[in-house]
DNA sequence: CGGTAACATAAGGTCCGCCTAAACAATTTT
DNA sequence: AAAATTGTTTAGGCGGACCTTATGTTACCG
């Protein structure tokens, strides 16, 4: 019965659609923190201490003095919230005649107990809306939105350099990569490409050797 | 944005709706601790824990070794909740078409975050119907069922002695009682009715007089 | 180019709900 | 009634999410 969230607590998922809201607003793009401590009405330290974590979750990249961003993982969570939100105030406000401002006050509490499977359900019931009461877009079931198409190391050819953007991996390989300064935000060079695909790569100039599954799980983006 | 929970956590709730639906499967009245520390898969320590706490809210009446009970405003919260609850039931498996199963698993998350008033507005949306997709009834909106009508001790005449079950004051005045030692749980005895409807009472062998606005806001039962 | 104002981090604290271990009390069983 | 089982309490801890109060760092602007 009681919930054990999935992957990110009711309080990370907050952090992110709130990054993901400012700049669906159009905000240039590294959010500043003391913007999201604000919007969150929490202590720029709480607000701080929170991204650091995400931050080393791979849900975003922080750059101090200058903001943060989503990288894909961190998007895609986002973008699924939202989806639910929104579908959440079109059904408080069109069926149930709740005024918007109502509506939205509850879909921002249900949207953080509603899995996926279910708004897709909820989607449908309501005739695959287009936005919700607000006039904003409901990011679309199925991952992408909001989210450009991930490049992993895997895709990036030797003598290119890259930005790694997230690090999707289980935590005794998370602790190794980390050891080795290879987190997300650093920047990379693809040194050699192995014949099993395995790659060589420098980092804070020191050179490791990857696996091909394991530049997989490690998304980049060009400098 | 952020849920400051009205009066009861989420955790607490849990515990109220467990009692309230123990009893409603028939359960012998005051319900053991650890069959509820069972049904939520806590420790009996942290059960214990809570329990008193909830006690000393007032929300239920707790007898070591022999286990627990609502009071009246316990009754209430758990009602209203698993009116929400069973609502949800309805239409996550009615209108969305989800699994019995599922929509209990869903509902029990959206149950702690929907406002007695949206409630209302989901029932009548749903044609407010009597039972949930178990077949449990739903509880009315407005106060009561689950809890039978309520003696205060302005109810009590002179020489017959009552349990208190709930004590429905502000912080001084509770803390005041609590001195006495006229908790949810003892047993007093009306000594005497004054001319103004102030009453007499002994408690552990102490005698306190009340006034008639403090025996309104105890609920008491027969021993 | 230096100084201020904004931002980052460290350290220490609170509250909540949960846990274990261990001592103790009541109830059942035999 | 003694033993075994069950229930209670105390004490000490843990992680999450938040806070405040320093103390550094950096950026930008005049």
């Amino acid at each position: 019965m009681v919930r054990h969230r999935d992957v990110t607590s009711e309080a990370e998922e907050m952090y992110l659609i709130t990054i993901a809201t400012a700049i669906e607003d159009g905000h240039p793009d590294p959010i500043p923190v003391s913007f999201i401590a604000d919007q969150l009405s929490v202590s720029g330290v709480s607000a701080n201490q929170m991204i650091r974590k995400l931050a080393s979750r791979g849900y975003v990249v922080y750059e101090p003095y200058r903001g943060v961003s989503l990288t894909p993982s961190g998007g895609s969570v986002a973008a699924s919230i939202l989806r639910s939100r929104r579908l959440w105030g079109v059904f408080l406000s069109d069926r149930l005649g709740l005024s918007a401002a109502r509506a939205d006050e509850i879909a921002c509490d249900l949207e953080h107990v509603t899995p996926g499977d279910v708004a897709d359900r909820l989607s449908d019931f309501l005739g695959d809306p287009m936005a919700g009461p607000r006039g904003r877009a409901i990011p679309a079931g199925h991952g992408a939105a909001l989210v450009a198409p991930v490049e992993t190391l895997s895709d990036s050819s030797a003598g290119t350099r890259r930005v790694v953007v997230a690090v999707d991996v289980s935590a005794p390989v998370a602790a190794f990569l980390e050891e080795q300064g290879l987190v997300p935000g650093v920047t990379v060079k693809i040194l050699g490409v192995g014949a099993e695909g395995d790659r060589l790569v420098s980092v804070d100039g020191a050179c490791l050797d990857l696996d091909a599954d394991v530049t997989d799980a490690i998304a980049v983006e060009a400098p």
